[in-house]
DNA sequence: ATTATCTATAGATCTATAGATAATGC
DNA sequence: ATTATCTATAGATCTATAGATAATGC
């Protein structure tokens, strides 16, 4: 009548039983803070979704905030380190001469094919990342796990538009960041507006495009460093059309 | 001794009194949903910082769903109209040969003038939009409020890139809507990683950017029709670095 | 002996409502 | 007489902790 007789389960060792239930917990928790934001998902949430008590979570993770970071940390060094490695394989590729869609490609397509490959649960760590990163901690979370990756495709950029103003590079990075981490949210925006032509989870479709668009977008802000072929209204227009 | 004559206040009529007590409360919650999206704002957050009991944001609001869509109602229709306007402007102006640039314009530049000159209250709006954008409530609200005036200016995008697929349409109008809302939201975390060359404040410098980055990236989405000419990885190199 | 999990509970906070009070409106 | 505002409070929910129970580990 032993319990390992009767049980479904293989007996695991409490090291194993450990990181099963954390992995549980982490995946509950990814999934709901994509879906809700930070604060819209209570621990008792995520605990109802593992089938534990809530005391489990504050047993492994303290407190919220904590339970937060674990799902970005779990997942950010994985996703940091395969784009600083394709943008360093691009790099020595393309033998000193670096395009701004190469250098995008290696940046974006990169993440995506995680997404489009690695599973449900990386998915879900993509769409948490964008629903939080307009929070003050979500935006803590990405500037400390990637910084250090977006300031090497930033240090390519500059090499691909060699005339290029360093306001117009960040400005057109922080374009690029947005419509990246809005489709990564996986909305279903595109879905309505566009009646069912497009799926906000066709991340093949995003692929591309994507650094395609953002090449282009690039280039066209540095072609003119003076700014004085730029059509510009008049004060007295823009005034008027203020309101 | 008449409360009249003691009072600093001049004496308000109590549709006065209303009008005001509620413009209080919108222009709290608006900026505290902005910071700290829907779930992480309380009614009582709202009426500590009006300085009003939390029962009377039930008086006025009922609940705090009706106090979101009173939020979001307030302004939606203004920027609305002032873009359909814009657009039926310039689609008078261009004399059927619309461009995308000018299109674009006419959708984001109309409404930046109108958080660079509207006042702390606009831009307060936008950075709420853009922080409830991801979540279902507000996803909503956009669809409920904007999916017009972003119909109308799709119509027009495909009138000035005749041979372009509505996918790529759709896409691109997504991209683009993901950056501006991106940049609504001032996070800040432009400021951080240019080391202070670039304000996520300074609407001025993305106006002067926005429009013509979009512009050159729906083209180039557009310029390849068949996708033949297109820079495209084997399937065996894209299924390595996959992982 | 150690650790994974659960029970019980305290204290804080939040939503919502009923009813009192103090103004303005005729 | 009506309405703007406040007081008091019920009930729900959430976080967090202390301590009990039931496994695994030597």
């Amino acid at each position: 009548m032993a319990k390992r007789l009767t049980s479904k389960h293989k007996t695991r060792t409490k090291a194993e039983q450990r990181a099963e239930t954390l992995e549980r917990m982490l995946d509950a928790a990814e999934y709901l803070f994509s879906k809700h934001g930070l604060n819209g998902v209570t621990l008792r949430d995520v605990a109802l979704k593992v089938g534990v008590h809530t005391s489990l979570m504050h047993y492994y993770f303290v407190d919220k905030r904590r339970l937060f970071e674990a799902v970005f940390t779990r997942r950010a060094g994985t996703t940091s380190s395969r784009r600083l490695d394709a943008l360093d394989h691009y790099e020595r590729e393309c033998g000193g001469a670096p395009t701004v869609e190469g250098a995008l490609r290696a940046f974006l397509d990169t993440d995506l094919d995680l997404y489009i490959n690695g599973g449900e649960g990386w998915r879900n760590f993509a769409a948490f990342a964008a629903q939080v990163s307009n929070s003050p901690e979500g935006a803590a979370m990405m500037d400390l796990h990637f910084n250090p990756v977006v300031l090497k495709l930033i240090g390519i950029l500059k090499k691909a538009l060699p005339g290029c103003s360093d306001a117009d590079i960040f400005w057109g990075y922080d374009f690029v960041s947005g419509a990246f981490l809005h489709v990564l949210g996986r909305t279903g925006r595109i879905d309505h507006l566009s009646g069912g032509i497009c799926q906000s989870e066709d991340f093949a479709a995003v692929k591309d495009r994507l650094a395609r668009f953002m090449a282009a977008g690039l280039t066209a802000l540095c072609v003119q460093p003076g700014r004085a072929a730029k059509p510009r209204k008049s004060a007295a227009v823009r005034k008027k059309n203020a309101r």
